[in-house]
DNA sequence: TTGAAAGCGCTACCAA
DNA sequence: TTGGTAGCGCTTTCAA
């Protein structure tokens, strides 16, 4: 069996008060006794237990991370870098593959809520705004990542999406793109929307068209359902010469549609993604894509849950948004009709 | 706040003993009462602390897992899986990537016996066997996932790491490969050592040999290093003209390096990967790897970590051993010379 | 300095 | 059927 606090005491002949305070480096104890107890814990081989520690108030030491699905190289790298600072401080991370599904993103956010954690992380969508007010009200601390939330005030940490999708939709004008798609995800999702804002308004600013019909949202099966969408805009007579993609994931469908049916890429169809994951680098041809620093925002936004930053004016909820980096590859180039 | 069991036997006007009753569905209750409290309980948004019914000695619904890095795809899938299964019996799953650091394992299994975790699933190598025996008097249910634990009778679920290495090398051969090379992992991953053994066994029994300047370790970087060592393989007079590799992401790097070096790949060096990750359906060309069946392997670990199975004879841990499979891509083909 | 004791929120046993 | 109550393991006053 386990050993508790008091075989610690019995042990060593001392109240469990004691052992407390050696367990929290706090309240005054003698050298002695303290080394005793401390000798007396590593015989037994204590560890307090968190479960009970954090049934008196006390941390549990958990943090929570809602986003789509873990097995998505993006998020599995925000993970990482969530899961990293969170060790920093001594947290340990509870992952939540949502699939952008509002059941299992409200089954999971009570679940934590239940568990105690001492953060929840949100990077997946969701429309059940009232359960985050139900989880602020149990004053749990949030925070979004990659991805707004409005209509709540919550520290966020986000890539400039807007921006993002103007850059990609710059490089295609500056290549001579005239007739350019888009591959979104669900429209639940903002980010998206986002890039997709960002990516029209630069091409109606250059005096060109989005029509909606060159604009394709896609479903939870990010590679099969981009190959879909991509087959039936390369099938249009007036096929698009280029096609900007949500996410590295969606990119790929694009990349094996376009295989698939004898497409040449960049020469007849070049295409954008979006994340600069792993797989945008081994890709044939390797990805142009529009890069996320996953680690920096990892790093903010657990910074931000634990309110481990500087104090913000209270009330006001910090908000980060850093800039998305375009990265130049193989698989853009210039429209063969020019 | 938060409302407690009090709370809503105060509101209910019944004691707490009455709440309790209704939230697991035992004892015996009018069924007015019932209704009056579960009534009260949503009205509240009442939700039963976790953390106090744990420490009563319940279940804590927590499971971990430890991999090596959840930014490695074939680990993310594997969580994936593992997560999905977890969800149907009510646990969620704590990761914990350990980068195969005897420091980092360690002090997050202590970390998760702390936490009074239902079960620890384990996708990492570690020496430390020492810290197992201690988790499994403390009794918490541990498993093993694509990984062997030898000296430790634990449940197991892996694929046969031999057999995929002779295959690998039965498909290098029959192409008419006769001078290869192996990419393989930290000597302390054993499904690593054992996939190299299999493809040896399976070469020498083909009368040739593979010389241990042939096989290249490496480190953590694990696409990096890997394109490191199949450089150094490449510069050699008698350079392979196949090198096996004994996971996609190593393979990543030999295909880089090939790249690099103006090496084509398949005509002058083929490339076997390992895991048929989302990687190996992206590169260029695509891989031809030894496939894992993750999704199942991730329910059977843990239907044995919570024990769902149909109880093996005591005392006899459970051992499940799934077949590889070749999935043949265009990363491999016939030597140039021949 | 030290320790007795009152919780933390919930479960389960036992008496009413 | 119901509710009082003794823990679960730990933290934290508050006296001694």
């Amino acid at each position: 069996m386990k050993a508790t606090i008091y075989d610690v005491a019995r042990e060593a002949g001392v109240s469990i008060a004691a052992v407390s305070q050696v367990i929290n480096g706090k309240g005054k104890i003698s050298e002695e006794r303290r080394a005793s107890i401390i000798s007396v814990m590593e015989q037994l081989n204590y560890k307090p237990s968190l479960i009970a520690s954090a049934l008196t108030g006390k941390k549990t030491y958990t943090l929570g991370l809602l986003i789509p699905d873990i097995s998505n190289p993006f998020f599995a790298e925000i993970a990482r870098a969530v899961e990293d600072q969170g060790d920093v401080h001594g947290y340990s991370l509870v992952i939540c593959s949502t699939d952008n599904k509002d059941e299992r993103v409200e089954r999971y956010l009570t679940l934590l809520g239940q568990k105690s954690v001492d953060g929840i992380i949100i990077g997946t969508g969701m429309d059940s705004g009232e359960l985050l007010d139900l989880l602020l009200k149990k004053s749990i601390p949030l925070a979004v990542i990659a991805r707004e939330m409005p209509g709540h005030d919550l520290a966020t940490v986000v890539v400039d999406d807007y921006e993002g999708g103007r850059m990609a939709a710059r490089h295609l004008l500056g290549l001579g793109h005239t007739r350019m798609a888009v591959l979104a995800e669900h429209r639940k999702v903002i980010s998206s929307r986002e890039r997709i804002r960002g990516f029209q308004d630069e091409v109606v600013e250059a005096g060109l068209q989005l029509p909606e019909y060159m604009v394709k949202m896609n479903g939870r099966d990010l590679v099969n359902d981009g190959r879909r969408s991509a087959s039936e805009l390369l099938r249009y007579a007036d096929r698009p010469t280029a096609v900007f993609c949500c996410n590295d994931l969606l990119a790929i469908g694009a990349l094996q549609a376009a295989k698939e049916m004898g497409v040449r890429v960049p020469e007849e169809l070049s295409i954008v993604g979006f994340d600069n994951t792993i797989l945008a680098t081994v890709t044939d041809p390797p990805l142009t894509t529009v890069s996320q620093p996953t680690e920096q925002m990892g790093q903010l936004v657990v910074d931000l849950v634990l309110s481990k930053n500087d104090a913000a004016k209270p009330g006001e909820s910090k908000r980060v948004m850093l800039k998305p980096e375009l990265v130049v590859r193989q698989s853009t180039g210039k429209p063969i009709s020019i």
